[in-house]
DNA sequence: CCCTGTGGCAAACAGTTGTTTACTGAATTC
DNA sequence: GAATTCAGTAAACAACTGTTTGCCACAGGG
């Protein structure tokens, strides 16, 4: 189907990728109502219409399926973050752009943001490690973000770095709060983009004052 | 064993309560390492040492099991924070005992929290609300508690919510941080204390500047 | 063109699961 | 002291699980 894979990998390679994509989406959609110690491997293979033992031609078990959904996850969260980052602005604004910019990510990817929130605490160790891991990862990029902006002049690094965590706590949070009412009435999506904003600009306001009082 | 539950209800009721309560303890240990949804009516039978049938005496299924842990892990929660919120302190003081028992509270029921950050956006829907529920209630709670002091004068009802909502979110990530690295070196408590504390502070530092700016 | 590598299949494996049934024996009630 | 209530039992049920085995069809390199 995608053509530039096709290309490159021959028809051989393309088809392994297309099912292995194919587990990943049911194991996506169907976690979207469980919790992945729960998920069987079955389950999956029923879903995508493959043998189960076709399964271990592609994950040794759900654990490492779990880990390639985590980089699938976050890989797209990544890019949104960056983009808010990149951007030099008023502060308001900003935090404007940033809750919308969260909504609209959570409006295109709920299943990905629901597994990610789901997992984060999950029962399955590598799952954990790997989220905690790229988390982590967005912590130091945030926080780097931060130091390069005229407002942390005289932060040391590690009162830069707790609040980048607190800004990245704040947005899977946020992101959490978004895609378990997303179902329901409009009115409670806006009503958490409107605390959401709140609170960013309460963080903002204790960052500009912060060692000055 | 229970004298005061012995006196009180007989030995019938006494004994019944004995295994429900063996019921959720057991279940409680096995979450440790897995999540509800995966969690199987026998595996916590076979546990307590009782028949599997048995545990329809008690629960209709492992949902409702689950919504019980969820008062049970909450309920101590309650406690602890009426005890912190009740002192009329120093705000830098406050915080310090604030994390205090925070830290104290996941050392003495670390089973506790570590289910109800597992299962705050868990795969069981019934336990999902629960949590959502009681965690809301203690927002409120927090809420009047806010409302009271003389830092908040001036301050909308909804802006004094919003604020109680990020105390309560910034609680229950703390502790599961808290929770999750416990079992390795203390010096990674050390600094999970650490950032809580200038995390909060950042944030009663906004707080004092609110609508100031 | 043949040969090799390999993604996927069908079948069988031993275990495990949730749930129902009829029952027992002891605490409670009258 | 007899009658009743009911927490817990033992056994059986069909349905499901993860994993292994040998096999096939076929793309890709020589």
């Amino acid at each position: 189907m995608n053509s530039s894979t096709r290309a490159t990998l021959g028809v051989r390679q393309a088809q392994k990728l297309k099912t292995r994509q194919a587990l990943l989406d049911a194991a996506l959609k169907l976690l979207e109502e469980q919790s992945l110690s729960s998920l069987g491997l079955r389950e999956v293979t029923r879903v995508v219409g493959v043998a189960p033992a076709a399964f271990y031609r592609h994950f040794r078990d759900m654990a490492e399926l779990g880990v390639a959904l985590v980089e699938e996850s976050l890989g797209s969260l990544h890019v949104m973050i960056r983009a808010v980052l990149a951007e030099q602005q008023e502060a308001e604004e900003v935090i404007d752009r940033s809750v919308e910019a969260v909504a609209d990510h959570v409006r295109r990817h709920p299943a990905h943001v629901r597994f990610v929130a789901r997992e984060r605490h999950g029962g399955v160790r590598a799952v954990r490690e790997a989220i905690a891991a790229e988390l982590a990862r967005f912590g130091d990029e945030v926080a780097a973000a931060l130091a390069a902006q005229e407002v942390s002049r005289g932060w040391s690094a590690e009162d830069v770095r707790m609040l980048a965590g607190l800004y990245v706590d704040h947005l899977v949070m946020t992101a959490s709060a978004f895609v378990e009412a997303s179902a329901e009435e409009p009115e409670e999506e806006r009503v958490i983009a409107d605390t959401a904003r709140r609170q960013l600009r309460l963080i903002s306001l204790g960052r500009r004052h912060w060692r000055a009082a």
